[in-house]
DNA sequence: TAAATTACTTGCAAAATGCAAGCAATAAGG
DNA sequence: CCTTATTGCTTGCATTTTGCAAGTAATTTA
């Protein structure tokens, strides 16, 4: 199994956050999760950033290690798992809209989805609430 | 020279963030910025997590190119530059304060810092206002 | 009972990161 | 001024991480 991004040991809280899910593809499983309603790994997988599934597992796996993603048996399909988040990545929400918002803000291309900026800046506490119950 | 990770290209606002600053040190720079009032290269290097040379350049190339970071001379010391942060970087303080106070709440280890975490507790307005000055 | 689904694993290539050394332009000290 | 130190890099190479393509095992469906 190919290792998960070593820790840095310092005690600032930035780096903490970074060692969790500051790699190019944690925070995209957790929108998967928290935006798009995903619960499964072939679900994750058909994202539109195409992420290999190598790379899939070892994120579900470290995110599940770092206690922000739960493992649970799918009772209707025993082949199946469900993903989800745990308070601790549901709790992540807040970073994924201040993110939504910069981007809503700078990203300029003609493709941007500013929808979800909007829905932030019209009604935050409400935003939040839908994504900390995993929507849809 | 190093490229940098490149971009994807799909219009979600989560993608494009982390496309931005999304990797082990773009926003180690901004947080040395913005918490550590820091603006040069080697006030950089000096840092805790102890970034290599060759990355640091690269990075700061990189955020000069997306417009977050801004290079300039140094009219005391014409051997020295300085980076400060665009309004585009001094926007992400609030990303930052949502990874600080999610931290806050579950770094349990001895080191960890938590003052500032405490801090956007006690007063968020004040303490934004302070990273938009790039303090200290 | 054969084919499809679901969740992976494995091997190898490509890219990013990290380390150590070196270099050029200034500035400071004797 | 002439040597040494500072500042901001660059370069080469080893290590680590990522990405791609293929394959496998346990169900479930047709």
């Amino acid at each position: 199994m190919t290792k998960p991004t070593q820790k840095r040991g310092t005690g600032c809280p930035v780096t903490f956050a970074l060692d969790s899910f500051g790699d190019r593809w944690s925070l995209i499983i957790i929108r998967d999760i928290m935006v798009h309603g995903k619960k499964t790994y072939t679900a994750f997988l058909e994202s539109d950033e195409s992420i290999a599934t190598n790379i899939l597992i070892n994120r579900l796996k470290q995110l599940e290690t770092d206690g922000i993603v739960k493992k649970t048996r799918d009772p209707e399909n025993r082949r199946s798992y469900t993903y989800t988040l745990t308070s601790k990545g549901r709790d992540l929400a807040p970073v994924l809209m201040e993110m939504i918002r910069w981007s809503g803000k700078y990203d300029t291309r003609p493709e941007a989805m500013k929808d979800a900026a909007n829905a932030i800046t019209q009604d935050p506490e409400d935003f939040e609430r839908r994504l900390r119950e995993t929507a849809p």
